[in-house]
DNA sequence: CGATTCGATCGAATCGTTTCGATGGATTTC
DNA sequence: GAAATCCATCGAAACGATTCGATCGAATCG
C-alpha cells in the first residue's frame, strides 16, 4: 500500500544536496549562507548538485528557527488594511520607511491590529514592529509585542517604557496654526478632530470623552488648538478620509450664520478638504466667510482650489526615522526616539476674520 | 567568568513552561495547540506556568517550522511598495483579498519585485504568493517561486502553468468600448496605454517594442482596442497615474488642431484623468472636441467634473477570488483561474465626434 | 626537517515546536 | 468479573537548517 499521500511535495534539503555532492550538511550549508570558507571545486559541486535536485535554497523558517531572525519587520496599522492604505500620511510613511531600510532585505509583514481579538500580533513571526497609524488604545498591542521580546517603534505614540517613540510636535505645531488664525483677527473657532477613542465615535468632544481618551497625538493637536482658544467646540471623527470631514463640517457649518464659527482647524489635511467641500456646497466664501487649517501637508493637487493652509510635517523622514531606528534595535543599540516639527505653510484658506 | 552576554534576552520555551507546570512538553503543547483532550486541571496548571514565566505563547517559527506553514501570503508587487499601494486598483484588490481570507488568519508580506536582483522572492517566509500588479515580466518570479513549491496566484497575467490566474476580459472589454467611440463617429482615435515592458519606458508603441513586450493585460487591452481601430497610434506610459497620463496626453493633444485625434482610449481610469487636465489646460472641450475613455471603473469622485466614461471592472471580486483561490491551493485543491466581466459605463466624457 | 599555522571540511549539538504511537488507569459493556 | 473502550498524558522522533569546536592535510617558518 501506498503511504498516505504527502500534501506537501517533497522538497529537496540540504541534506539531499549536500549527499548527493559528497560534502557533509555543514559544508553545504557554507555554500549558501556564504559564512566561510569553501573552495571553489566544493562549492561548484554543490551548486551542480542543487540544480540537479532543483533546490530553491535553504528553507526559510529553518533558518529563522536557527538564527532566531526571520528577517520581517511588522507593520501595525490600525484600521483593515486597505483602508490604513488609502490614508496618504502612511503612504508617506511607507515611502520613509522603505528608504530608512536601504538595502537591507527586511520584510514587511502588515497587521491590522483586530480591535476586539488578540490579532496576528501575538503570533506573527517578526522580529520588530511598527506601530503605523494606532492613535488609540496602543497599550494592549505593546504588551502583547513586549512579553514576546520584541522590539517597538511607535509613531506618533505617547512615551512608553520600551517604546522607541517617533514623535512630532504636535501640540506646538498646533498652537502655532491656532495662532495665525487668533492673528487674523479669529475668535469663533471649531475644530475637527482625528479619531479620539478605540470605537472611533462621532460628535462633540466632551470634557468626559476627552478625560478617558487615549488618542495621544489627537490629544495633543487639540490641546495646542486650545492653548490660544480654550472655548472652541471640537467635533471627533470616525478617520482621516474627506468624507469624515465633512460630515463633521456639516454639524458645524449648517446653521444660522451668526452660530457658525469663522475659522475651523481640522487635524489632518484630507478633514480640511472635507471641509472646504462642505463650505462650497453651503455657498460660504472660502476664506472670506470661513478660514480652514489643515495639518500634515500632504499633495492636494487638484482635490481643492488653490493651496490648503496647513502644518506640513516631515512625514517621509518620520518613517525613515522609524526604520533606522528598528535598525538600531535589531543591531542591539536601544534608540531614545525623535520628535519631528512642522512647518506652518500659509496657503489661500486662511484669511482675515470677517467684519 | 560570566559567560558572553545572552544578546537576546533569554525567552521562556515551552519545554521551562511544561516543566514549571509538572507535565510533558507535549501536554502544555496541547494546550497551547488546542488539537488534543487535555483536563481542565493540567490546562490551568500549565497556564498558570505560562504566567508565571511570562510565555507568550508557541514560538512562530518554531512552530512554523515543524507544521509547514507559516500562515503568511506574499503579495508581490511591481514597484516600490508605497507606489503600488497609491494606485487605488491594488487598494481595491487589497480589500478584495481580505474579504476572501474571511477569519483565516494569514498574514500578508509585502514583496517589492526587484527589477534587478533576486528580491525577497526566493526567501521570503510564505505558503502562498498573490502576484499583484506584476503586469511585466513575470515569468522570473513564477520561476523562482515554483522551484520552493509555492503555489502562485496571478492576478490578470498570462496563462502559465502552475499559476492560477484571476482575469478579466481585458481584450472583449476594450473592444467594446472602442466600439462605443465608433458608433458615436469617432475615426482618428489614440491608445494611452499602461507599461509595456519591464523597463517602464514611454513613447509611441512599435510593432517592434509590440513584439518584445511582456505586459499581458497591457497588450490584451491594446489588442481590443485595435480590433476596432486598427491603425490608432499607441503612447505607452511608466505607470498608471495622472501624471503619466498627463505626460502621454500632452504628446498627443499639444499639435495642430487637425493632427489632433478626436477621441482618447487610455488604459486606466488615473491614465483618462491625466488626458483630462491636459485637455482641461489646452481648452480642448470635452466630450465636444475630444472624447476621453477609460479603464478600472474607481470612484473618481471631485477628481474630474461629470461622469468618467469607463470600463467598470469588478476589482474588489477579482481580489475576493484571489484570495479564495490561495485558500483552496493551501487546502490541496487547485484552482482553475476564473476570468471576470467588465462593464461599460457611459459617462460624460464620451460624446459624438465632431462635424 | 620538525614545529607551526592555516584553510577546508566534518560531526554533533541545537533552535522550539508538533505529532505519532504507546501507556496506563478509569469507565463501560456483556 | 473479564474484555473492550476511552481519556489524559507522555517519550521520542521529526521539521531543516546553522554553528561550534575538532580534525586533517598542506603550506609556511625557522
Amino acid at each position: 500500500m501506498a503511504p498516505s499521500a504527502p500534501t506537501r511535495a517533497a522538497r529537496p534539503t540540504l541534506a539531499r544536496v549536500a549527499s548527493r555532492a559528497g560534502v557533509s550538511v555543514s559544508t553545504a550549508s557554507l555554500v549558501f549562507s556564504g559564512r566561510g570558507p569553501v573552495s571553489d571545486a566544493t562549492r561548484a559541486k554543490v551548486l551542480a548538485a542543487a540544480a540537479a535536485l532543483d533546490y530553491a535554497g535553504p528553507d526559510p523558517t529553518a533558518r529563522s528557527l536557527r538564527r532566531g531572525r526571520t528577517g520581517v519587520v511588522g507593520v501595525v496599522t490600525e484600521d483593515r488594511l486597505a483602508d490604513a492604505f488609502r490614508d496618504p500620511m502612511n503612504l508617506a510613511l511607507l515611502d520613509g520607511i522603505g528608504e530608512g531600510f536601504g538595502d537591507e532585505r527586511l520584510g514587511l509583514l502588515v497587521i491590522p491590529r483586530a480591535v476586539d481579538s488578540a490579532s496576528e500580533l501575538e503570533s506573527a513571526p517578526i522580529d520588530a514592529a511598527i506601530l503605523l497609524g494606532c492613535s488609540t488604545d496602543i497599550v494592549r498591542s505593546v504588551e502583547a509585542l513586549h512579553r514576546r521580546r520584541i522590539p517597538v517603534v511607535a509613531i506618533e505614540a505617547e512615551r512608553m517604557d520600551g517604546v522607541v517613540a517617533i514623535d512630532l510636535d504636535n501640540r506646538d505645531a498646533s498652537r502655532r496654526g491656532a495662532e495665525h488664525l487668533r492673528d487674523l483677527g479669529h475668535r469663533r473657532v471649531a475644530i475637527v478632530t482625528l479619531p479620539i477613542d478605540a470605537g472611533h465615535t462621532r460628535g462633540e468632544v466632551s470634557p468626559e470623552r476627552l478625560r478617558s481618551s487615549t488618542a495621544f497625538g489627537t490629544l495633543e493637536r487639540l490641546a495646542g488648538a486650545r492653548q490660544v482658544f480654550p472655548d472652541a467646540i471640537a467635533v471627533s471623527t470616525a478617520g482621516s478620509t474627506i468624507d469624515e470631514g465633512m460630515r463633521a463640517a456639516r454639524t458645524l457649518l449648517d446653521v444660522p450664520s451668526g452660530a457658525r464659527p469663522t475659522a475651523i482647524v481640522a487635524q489632518s489635511d484630507l478633514l480640511a478638504v472635507g471641509v472646504l467641500r462642505v463650505a462650497e456646497e453651503l455657498g460660504i466664501a472660502v476664506p472670506a466667510e470661513l478660514s480652514v487649517l489643515g495639518f500634515d501637508g500632504i499633495r492636494l493637487e487638484g482635490a481643492i482650489e488653490g493651496v490648503l493652509t496647513t502644518l506640513v510635517q516631515p512625514a517621509i523622514d518620520k518613517g525613515r526615522v522609524a526604520a533606522e531606528a528598528v535598525l538600531a534595535e535589531l543591531a542591539g543599540d536601544s534608540g531614545r526616539g525623535v520628535e519631528l516639527r512642522s512647518e506652518l505653510r500659509v496657503g489661500t484658506t486662511t484669511g482675515l476674520a470677517p467684519h
